[in-house]
DNA sequence: TTTATTAGATGATATATATCATGTTAAATA
DNA sequence: TATTTAACATGATATATATCATCTAATAAA
């Protein structure tokens, strides 16, 4: 569904907003960390998202990234995830050929149109708030630690 | 969505199932031309096919690939893609945790599972009969060609 | 104003996926 | 039975993706 930079690349962007929220700004070791990423590919998935003003950093000492308050809650998905991974998944057609289209339609065209709808409908509609709120109370989680003692 | 692998997989199905309901016996060189996938991979995709029962082969002169008529009806497009990407689309999770689980749920898993529900619904309900009707009165396409005259 | 700290930039390496090439085997037919 | 045809098996190569390493630049604090 989405590459392996692009699934980081959203982990990171809710762990960021959710420290933004209570006024920290975390480390690209700490964001790694906690998002169970390798550390440098994050750096590099991060820098991409500061080009693309998803997320904004500061240098030197306690430096790191965050998120505006206001910036939270305008960012949907879609945003982080054509940043990173292109507009492909709203585009690409679902048996590989040149694009999806209504004209020159594969197969499985009709069926897919309604998944990818689905998709764009969720892209389009979430943002990055809604996505913090489970983290706060526990409900949901950024990475599958190894230990759940 | 699927890999390159898969999509040249499922688009030869539908080509050697429609054949097959014309009772002719299309090559690998056929196949891979009107599906417009690289013959020596399609070749290595069609084997695995075969090693999973989903198509069936001749060897030798006027040999090649075909699907029984009853069975036409009976393979579901998740016969296919089990076959080649594994079970990974119905049990990944969409931010690539180590699976998607209930217990221990992503932010994004309740909408995520909304959608994976409906492609799950497809890859299950959809045949490949379904898939040839529209190949034969020219709704739909396995290759985009590059000239359309 | 020096030093420590942390992000930025760039390129190298590894791994997975996709593609190609070579030789082998089964079957039809002359 | 010899010959041709086309699938089968296996391994090599290429390309894309993921990961790592090194150096540079900015900035906060000593
Ligand atoms: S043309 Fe294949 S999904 Fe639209
Ligand atoms: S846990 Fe991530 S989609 Fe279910």
């Amino acid at each position: 569904m989405f590459s392996k930079a692009c699934e980081y690349g959203i982990r990171s962007c809710i762990y960021i907003a959710n420290q933004s929220l209570n006024s920290k700004r975390p480390s690209i070791k700490e964001i790694a960390k906690e998002v169970g990423s390798p550390e440098p590919f994050t750096a590099k998935i991060l820098q991409k998202l500061v080009k693309n003003n998803i997320i904004e950093s500061i240098k030197g000492p306690s430096g790191g990234f965050f998120i505006n308050v206001e910036n939270i809650h305008s960012i949907i998905l879609r945003d982080i995830v054509f940043a990173i991974d292109g507009p492909g998944i709203y585009k690409n057609c679902g048996l590989g050929m040149k694009e999806c289209s209504e004209v020159k339609p594969c197969p499985i065209h009709n069926q897919f149109k309604i998944i990818k709808n689905g998709l764009k409908e969720m892209l389009d509609t979430t943002n990055l708030h809604q996505l913090t709120l489970g983290l706060e109370n526990g409900m949901t989680f950024l990475k599958t630690e190894n230990c759940d003692l």
